[in-house]
DNA sequence: ACCGCATATTGCGCTGGAGCAACGTTTCGG
DNA sequence: CCGAAACGTTGCTCCAGCGCAATATGCGGT
């Protein structure tokens, strides 16, 4: 499935990819250009993996553009999706962690392109380049928050309400305005959706066709547009 | 319920309470000496609020004495338990996640003792002792793991599994051997268990009163001794 | 144009575990 | 020592949502 595509660093990679992304706004072109020198490009097909849960953390990532998936696999070979990533930010931080392994892993729900670099220079980083840090544990800080609130709503609500919050969610992180709503900007599957929400494709498939029939959403095949984001607040509020 | 006790700065903290905990263990006697006058010691009663969710942080802590319960409350009153904290570990450190409002709310589960220093200290501790920063982010690091394997484990299994992992993960974490067994070394209700692993105190009850039977744990109010840890791996394991 | 696969829909039966209720037991304050 | 509150147990009922199964439909490859 994955044919390992070379790394390259490309001819030119413009310093104005980097400037407006908030670990290096506050850093001048010339330090932005040493860090694009050290970077790897590369490019990654819809559904292949980043890094995968357990691998020793070579490197870490700045992904571009895309979509990724921060997947689990449990033991039975069941998937739980902890976290969905759009461009502009970092993944595969293990070192912010003091760990040197990934702890989930990583796949790629569009076409996508990311940096990275090799761990040993996270020190250097984090050292010389003003910001870096801080921001950095914003946007942990951020997921951490992200997971604890799956937590609660995973403990206290019924699976209609867990499945209209996950797709506010995903809507509010990665919605693209479209006539008539707002539509998820990848393709997702009812699959993608219980593995998010924790339940089945089929309560999953329910939901979504009983808030269609209510004219809440509309859904192609791996397409899901919002149509009535009040009412799906009042869902997962539990009316 | 909480009479603001007023913090003492104690007459002489002896700096060997620090010296063995990892943030703290690569520093000089002269360091700890400097960051022990700094600190405020308190002692809270079994039950009290140390912080609460969504305060401004404005003092993190290191709890030196006793265990403590990382709580979320919903809108609907109803309590879940992300986390439980064993003596001589940080907390309350939102400013390493770049918060500046605690995310939860910590209860002390039995008496205990902590230090705590100002938030602004913080960037002091992170650039002056070495060591700091990273055992930190290790602590944190580990706990963002044990929320991960909870969303994992919620997401894929049945209340069974999920109450004997729990178990089993407090008996690790802060078990005391005790004769016949390996004893939970804090007061435990079946209400607690069951906010830990999102379910019903009755749910909860029952199990135990099941395992009881089947010799695997004993249980007096407030206690839980675990008889046969083995037994219970299978069970969480799902047979 | 065709086949094959991935994705989606929907009906139906079954069950884990929540919700409710009633009661027993230990602890603690006064 | 007594009464009340906190904690624990257990029986019964009910239903959300899982598991299974059958079918439909769009999509990509040759």
């Amino acid at each position: 499935m994955e044919q390992d595509a070379p790394r390259k660093t490309l001819p030119r990679l413009d310093e104005s990819l980097l400037t407006h992304l908030p670990p290096f706004s506050r850093l001048e072109r010339r330090q932005i250009r040493t860090i694009l020198n050290q970077a790897s490009s590369r490019r990654y097909a819809p559904g292949s993996h980043i890094f995968d849960e357990g691998e020793s953390a070579e490197r870490f990532f700045m992904l571009l553009d895309g979509y990724v998936r921060v997947v689990r696999v449990t033991s039975t070979g069941e998937q739980v999706t902890a976290l969905h990533i759009p461009s502009g930010q970092l993944l595969g931080i293990a070192k912010a962690l003091g760990r040197d392994t990934y702890p989930a892993t990583a796949v790629t729900a569009t076409e996508s392109i990311a940096l990275s670099w090799p761990t040993r220079l996270w020190d250097t980083f984090v050292a010389d380049y003003d910001g870096f840090a801080t921001e950095t544990y914003k946007t942990l800080g951020h997921r951490v928050g992200e997971m604890n609130n799956r937590i609660v709503e995973m403990a206290t609500q019924q699976v209609e309400q867990r499945v209209a919050n996950a797709l506010l969610r995903l809507v509010n992180q990665t919605g693209r305005k479209v006539e008539g709503g707002i539509e998820i900007d990848f393709p997702i599957t009812r699959q993608d959706l219980s593995e998010l929400t924790a339940t089945t494709l089929h309560t999953a498939s329910r939901l979504l066709s009983g808030w269609e029939k209510l004219g809440l959403v509309e859904s192609k095949r791996k397409r899901i547009k919002v149509c009535d984001p009040h009412a799906l607040v009042m869902l997962s509020q539990g009316r």
